[in-house]
DNA sequence: TATTGCACTTTTATAACTAAAAAGCCAATA
DNA sequence: TATTGGCTTTTTAGTTATAAAAGTGCAATA
């Protein structure tokens, strides 16, 4: 059973569903069902699908396809300790890096592929996203820039008070529609939040259902570019994050928040929905940094 | 002399920028002074000033560096016929193929290696540039997805109603500064904009004028991810732009009203300018599409 | 009839080498 | 004393062969 880079990330991303609830308990997994979710062939997905099966997380049955079993929560246990020792995604570690000036702010493709023994297309891959999620760019000639935008705690009140002008702004807009599906969906995803024990999830899945549910909101409002506006600055504000320690009583504070705001929607009430958002975000501006802001310190020696 | 791409891109900045009146003519441009300010070395930008004192745009006094002559005028002219014949961007080709449906949604690598003759980091370059400027993505296994956003009238309207939902607002930031410097330069290359012949300048100047004064009053803001969202988008419009008509009468409203935002913001008066700032992102949503939108059929055949 | 299993094709990654381009340095000069 | 000119060093681009990974089609099976 082959386990490549992309393998390995459809069973993270399979296991985090299945945590969140977006894949319920019993439901069918298929390869070709999958394979069309994430747009890859069968191929990377039969291998994920195997590993899971391997782990306990998928029940197979013969040509019928694979199962999410009834005592799941046992096998994500397991998981969840057999992955402590996980090695740590190459772009978080150079974000790591960045944040706590491990490596100076122009660096050359070699220098990244000799400190890290990177090869010249991971390194070029991982500099890629770094330029789409917007903390580094190409310099003129040769080597790169990174930026110390998402480095300092300013950058994430500026990152609320940016989301302040977009959020309520695009729920307003002329083209939004009030999509039930996605309503029911995303109330049924909070509802779970809510019932789970969150200290037995994985932060990655605490992280993602914040931006998630946001994205889902602004994402009707039927104009791309308040979407790509808001995941761009997500993405930035988990740079940060991700070093952060969770304040797991506060989640539960904003999920109820978030299905305030459902539920003002369900009733049709977008204008009150639409204040309710900035009341929401801007909560979460006021509370004193949210962060333990470790590693700022370290940019004054 | 050299003429890699890297210095004719300079060379063509450098020429913009003298054309805009940025660069005001009988003033000094140093080798060192250039290189630090598109932050490359030397080397390129030698050749680059050596090609443009070869065609006359540039004086040089030997050991004492180049100066923008009187006579710039004259040699602009002569400038824009030789460059008549120039060959297209790659990155303005995928784009225009892609505008106008010549090319499927998804692509391999290999596909655009053979079809353009490309090679395989020339591809990569383009793709990333398009990744950044939002209208191309990767796919999780092989190949790329370009995106239909920036393709259809609508999102010209959605740019705007962005734009309207961040500009006037980043206006009010706690951390706004009115730096008269900068106030100062903008009126300066906005009244340069008037007293010219909007006929003889390039396509190119007239277009990057607008991007230019929005963006450097939006950066006033203090909030860099402002200035970020601004940015993709005002790429992303430009990508239209380029195969539009420009209407050259419409450029004198908006440099007027440019100044008229400049005059409230020198006089401290940030809230009116907020708000001239908002009625002039609305003036050009109502206009009826300010381009001609040729290729919107083609992708209704 | 939907799904898997498997063989086969296409695409991309990796590595090593050569050419081209950019960066960096220092002496020469107005 | 700032600036250019020419030179050397460093970095990246281009090329080719080979391995690895992903995509694709079809038969087998519950």
């Amino acid at each position: 059973m082959r386990s490549s880079e992309l393998s390995s990330r459809i069973s993270q991303q399979l296991i985090q569903d299945i945590a969140s609830g977006a894949i319920a308990v019993g439901q069918h997994v298929g390869a070709q069902q999958v394979a069309d979710r994430y747009g890859v062939s069968r191929t990377p997905v039969r291998d994920a699908l195997n590993t899971l099966q391997a782990r306990g997380l998928l029940k197979r049955q013969a040509n019928r396809g694979y199962f999410v079993p009834d005592n799941i929560s046992d096998a994500l246990d397991q998981w969840h300790e057999d992955q402590d020792a996980r090695s740590v995604d190459p772009y978080q570690k150079l974000a790591d890096d960045w944040l706590v000036n491990r490596i100076p702010e122009e660096v050359t493709e070699q220098f990244l592929r000799q400190e890290y023994g990177w090869t010249k297309t991971k390194v070029n891959e991982i500099l890629v996203r770094a330029t789409r999620e917007g903390w580094a760019e190409r310099k003129e000639g040769y080597g790169w820039r990174l930026l110390p935008v998402a480095k300092t705690p300013e950058s994430f009140d500026q990152i609320y008070r940016f989301r302040l002008s977009i959020e309520p702004v695009a729920m307003m807009e002329p083209t939004f529609i009030l999509d039930r599906k996605v309503l029911k969906e995303q109330r049924r995803l909070q509802e779970h939040m809510l019932e789970t024990d969150l200290g037995s999830m994985l932060d990655e899945t605490l992280l993602a259902n914040g931006s998630i549910f946001h994205e889902e909101i602004i994402k009707l409002s039927g104009n791309p570019f308040f979407l790509m506006a808001l995941q761009r600055v997500n993405r930035m504000r988990r740079l940060m994050e991700y070093r952060a320690k969770i304040d797991r009583e506060r989640l539960v504070v904003q999920c109820t928040e978030h299905l305030e705001i459902l539920e003002l929607l369900e009733k049709g009430d977008v204008v009150d929905a639409s204040y309710k958002m900035r009341q929401h975000l801007s909560g979460a501006l006021k509370r004193k940094s949210p962060i333990a802001w470790s590693w700022a310190s370290d940019s004054e020696k």
